[in-house]
DNA sequence: TCGGTTACGTAC
DNA sequence: GACGTACGTAACCGAG
């Protein structure tokens, strides 16, 4: 791997890293803030750490040196002042990190290079020179545009976070010119990092464009004659300055440097110096990491063709092993619109074997149609006496294979799904994510394998070697990570949520998504037709109270003609304080002094629902199927709960009676129903559950209705004495308990003053003391242990329980009441569907289609369809037993809005 | 031109 | 600063 980049016989190539470059992109890199316990802020000394140890693991570089800038003013500065004077000084808490990276760099072992009055760009020039000198290639690590112009035969630009490497060959195709020219190209697009303007309206497509046919800036200024119109106009008018530009964009080659070639040889590392930033900087997982030796991954893998060597292959591996890796290469991202390619198996690691169906090249290849038999048997048929099925994200792969004729319906694991358990609150789950941590091993990329593909074409016209090495390295990581998982899943106690719900609910899941729902694309029509002639209407009279024409759909524009041209009062700021807001709430209160924010409120819910549910729907109905088929995603919640995707089912509108309209399109096929079972206040039954509040639990014991009964304490009043708006104002208190509300909040989402609001949290825990005494265990478990679990054992980190911020801290208190509750509410629901699923499945003619946190959705035969709903309902009652029972509301119609 | 961010709004 | 969990769209903005 090493010598990826290096041609036979040549010298080991130099290693130059743009370190200030990557030191700004790294401070920016990443959205989490990260700080060590100590209050050091430590992001950008990780994300370099992180990008030092792939450079080296990955090319074992002998010659490695990191440029820095100097501190103080440099040549550019004294050339043209303006230089750099947009950008900002270097912010506090990124210059507190500079000494750590340093340090960091020097245990690497790697020499460090920083000369007065130049820059990183200019040390790295000059060292190029030297290294072209003695006939040694370089590869120079940026992200910067700035270097691109020292390409050449022996010189390449390497971007280890983006892994993209730029030679000759990538920046000819890409900019039609010699590397040298890409200077002349800078000064006249400009470059904004660097304060230099560039010729306005030039940006690089036209830049590239004149030097491609005239060459450096002084031959186009000399021939500028030949340009017409405003272009022509415009580099006149920055004639003089142009060749001060490119000097800026240019490199000093000249930076006095005492070096010698064998000065940047790479150090031993100090492991000792390393060990001890790494624990005083808290970088654990580097610490774990570092001890270890480095195993790398190397695999036996090869292509079987031919389905008789598949079979003897399967049965030969599975006669010693009870678990198989298995991974699915197909033409589309959704499952339920790709078609099968080819499929990996992995039994035995290192072993791993690629069977290719369908590449466009003309290799030889297995027929599918001899394929699934031969996996039918020596696969599906085995399951039931134990042989255990694997894969990444593999509800994929089951709808794929089912949909080209295998009938995958019981899986083992999971690797995606075993990631989420270990930490839901990570973003990805990807297995290049899993390798890396797992394994130390980065992947092949999906990028690189595809990346020479044309517009238009798909995995299929991958070659099959380069098919077999990624499909058969996915399977392997697989199989390893998966060994992996289930330790730690034992070892932390997920293991029963892990195989008795989680992984069983995949299969669900891709029945749901397969079945689809009906939605009636005439209607949609209609309501599009009616909905933009009423847009058109409100758009015109917004138009006439303003006084002029805008965007309505721009909060900035709508907020300038709010704010600065009626005048009307500022109320509050958005979220990230850039500017007024203009949300519901902002044009609610701005209602009673203007006519036109009304409009605009009208405006706004229309178009929301014309291009959320209106456009955005069409687009998702499936071709083949005419329905649309959401998925459902198990491993993006921090909480336990799924989500919807593509489109997303769980936010269909349900408020107002345009909404509903739009629900109304979600229809049962002909001679069918709609069945829809929903958990009545199951968050209230699952805090009742976990606070053991006498209260709580005797009233939803006797039946009662919680609101109501919370209104009668909380105003005293007999329960039969209590007002809507009594009953409303409960709710919502009964609503904030669950979601860690404070007065300040209760207070405004009443409209009230926060006294009020205060005594009626205050009054709310002295009717349900054990709800106060919940809250306080739920922060105190989340302090002791770091996280807080729900009624299944699932487990959500809350790691900033402890901050010193308060803001922060107070967040994770609230995340720490609120997640039991939301995610015991999801372990319910789930434990439900396995069930209602399981059972339906034994009735012809039923089938659920939907979730949607509290709700099951489900299709069935007219005449099946009250021995369907009380079966839906005794089992979504009976999915758990708790201190309150559980109750489900049930309904069925015709369409989804009139099943309540 | 494209991808990431911001503002907003829908659901439970 | 102040109410938890998601996803999608349009506008906007800067990098390529």
């Amino acid at each position: 791997m090493g010598d990826q980049l290096r041609r036979n016989g040549e010298k080991s190539p130099l290693y130059l890293i743009d370190g200030s470059a990557y030191l700004y992109r790294a401070y920016f890199s990443m959205t989490r803030q990260l700080t060590s316990s100590k209050g050091v802020p430590t992001r950008a000394i990780y994300v370099i750490t992180n990008m030092i140890m792939k450079i080296l693991r990955e090319k074992t570089p002998e010659y490695i040196a990191v440029a820095w800038d100097a501190k103080g003013p440099t040549v550019r500065h004294e050339a043209y002042e303006e230089y750099k004077a947009n950008r900002p000084p270097m912010p506090e808490d990124l210059q507190q990190q500079v000494p750590y990276v340093r340090r960091v760099v020097e245990a690497f072992g790697l020499r460090q290079i920083e000369v007065e009055g130049y820059e990183a760009d200019d040390i790295i020039a000059t060292l190029v020179k030297k290294a072209k000198e003695k006939g040694q290639p370089v590869i120079i690590v940026t992200g910067d545009k700035d270097l691109m112009q020292l390409i050449d035969e022996d010189v390449v630009i390497w971007d280890p976070m983006k892994d993209e490497i730029i030679d000759l060959k990538v920046f000819k195709e890409r900019y039609g010119v010699d590397p040298p020219l890409f200077q002349d190209i800078l000064a006249l697009a400009g470059d904004a990092s660097d304060n230099i303007p560039g010729v306005p309206g030039v940006g690089i497509k036209t830049a590239q464009k004149l030097v491609a046919k005239y060459g450096p800036i002084e031959e186009i200024i000399a021939r500028v004659h030949e340009l017409k119109g405003k272009l022509r106009e415009r580099i006149e008018q920055n004639r003089e300055l142009l060749p001060l530009w490119k000097e800026l964009t240019g490199l000093h080659y000249d930076v006095p440097m005492d070096l010698d070639m064998e000065d940047l040889k790479r150090k031993p590392m100090d492991e000792e110096a390393l060990r001890e930033l790494f624990s005083e900087l808290d970088f654990l997982s580097l610490l774990a990491k570092f001890g270890e030796k480095k195993e790398v991954l190397q695999g036996k893998y090869r292509l079987i063709t031919d389905a008789d060597e598949l079979a003897d292959w399967l049965k030969k591996g599975l006669s010693q092993r009870h678990e198989i890796v298995l991974d699915t290469e197909t033409t589309h991202e959704h499952p339920m619109r790709a078609g099968l390619v080819g499929v990996s198996f992995c039994i035995s690691p290192p072993e791993a074997v690629y069977c290719p169906v369908a590449h466009d090249r003309s290799s030889p290849q297995m027929e599918l149609s001899a394929m699934i038999p031969v996996l039918q048997e020596y696969l599906l048929d085995r399951i039931p006496d134990g042989l255990e099925l694997t894969g990444q994200n593999i509800k994929y792969d089951m709808i794929v294979l089912r949909r080209h004729g295998l009938p995958v319906d019981q899986v083992s694991g999971d690797t995606m799904v075993a990631s989420y358990l270990l930490d839901p609150t990570k973003r990805r789950h990807s297995l290049d994510e899993i390798a890396k941590d797992l394994l130390g091993h980065q992947m092949i990329s999906y990028k690189r394998v595809t990346e020479d593909l044309k517009k238009g074409e798909n995995f299929s016209s991958v070659p099959i070697d380069n098919a077999m090495a990624y499909a058969c390295e996915d399977v392997h990581v697989t199989w390893l990570a998966h060994e992996k998982f289930r330790a730690e899943l034992k070892e932390k106690g997920l293991w029963e949520l892990y195989r008795k719900v989680e992984i069983p609910l995949i299969s669900v899941l891709a029945d749901m998504e397969m079945a689809g729902i009906y939605v009636d694309r005439a209607g949609l029509e209609q309501l599009r037709v009616e909905f933009s002639a009423r847009l058109d209407q409100l758009a015109s009279e917004i138009y006439e109270l303003a006084g002029r024409e805008f965007n309505i759909n721009s909060p900035k524009q709508l907020a300038q003609l709010l704010f600065e041209e009626l005048n009307l009062p500022q109320i509050k700021k958005t979220r990230k304080k850039t500017g007024y807001s203009t949300d519901m709430e902002v044009l609610k209160e701005l209602a009673k002094l203007h006519p036109l924010p009304a409009k605009v409120m009208e405006y706004r819910n229309l178009a929301k629902l014309m291009g959320t549910y209106i456009d955005g729907l069409e687009k998702e109905i499936n071709p083949d199927t005419g329905r649309v088929h959401t998925s459902f995603n198990q491993t993006v919640t921090a909480t336990g709960r799924l989500s919807s995707s593509d489109p997303n089912l769980q936010n269909i509108p349900v408020r107002t009676e345009e909404g509903l309209r739009i629900r109304a399109l979600f229809q049962a096929e002909e001679g069918n129903l709609l069945v829809s079972a929903d958990y009545s206040q199951i968050d209230l039954r699952v805090l009742a559950h976990y606070s053991r509040d006498e209260n709580l639990v005797a009233s939803f014991i006797r039946g009662e209705d919680i609101h109501r009964r919370t209104a009668a304490e909380i105003f005293d009043v007999a329960p039969e004495l209590v007002t809507p708006e009594m009953r409303r104002v409960a709710k919502t208190v009964n609503f904030g308990i669950i979601y860690g509300m404070s007065p300040f909040g209760l207070a405004k989402e009443l409209d009230i003053d926060r006294k009020e609001a205060k005594q009626f949290i205050d009054r709310y825990f002295a009717t349900y003391p054990g709800v106060k005494a919940y809250i306080e265990r739920a922060i105190r478990e989340a302090r002791d242990q770091g996280y807080v679990s729900t009624i299944l054992g699932r487990r959500r980190y809350i790691r900033e329980i402890n901050s010193k911020n308060r803001a922060v801290r107070e967040f994770a208190e609230r995340t720490a009441i609120n997640t039991p509750i939301q995610g015991s509410a999801a372990d319910i629901i789930k434990l439900a569907m396995l069930q209602v699923n399981g059972w339906l499945k034994s009735i012809k003619g039923a089938q659920m289609l939907l979730q949607v946190h509290d709700e099951l959705v489900a299709e069935c035969r007219e005449e099946l369809v009250e021995e369907v709903a009380s079966g839906i309902r005794e089992r979504m009652e009976g999915a758990v037993e708790l201190t309150v029972p559980l109750k489900v509301s049930v309904g069925w119609g015709r369409n989804w809005a009139e099943v309540k």
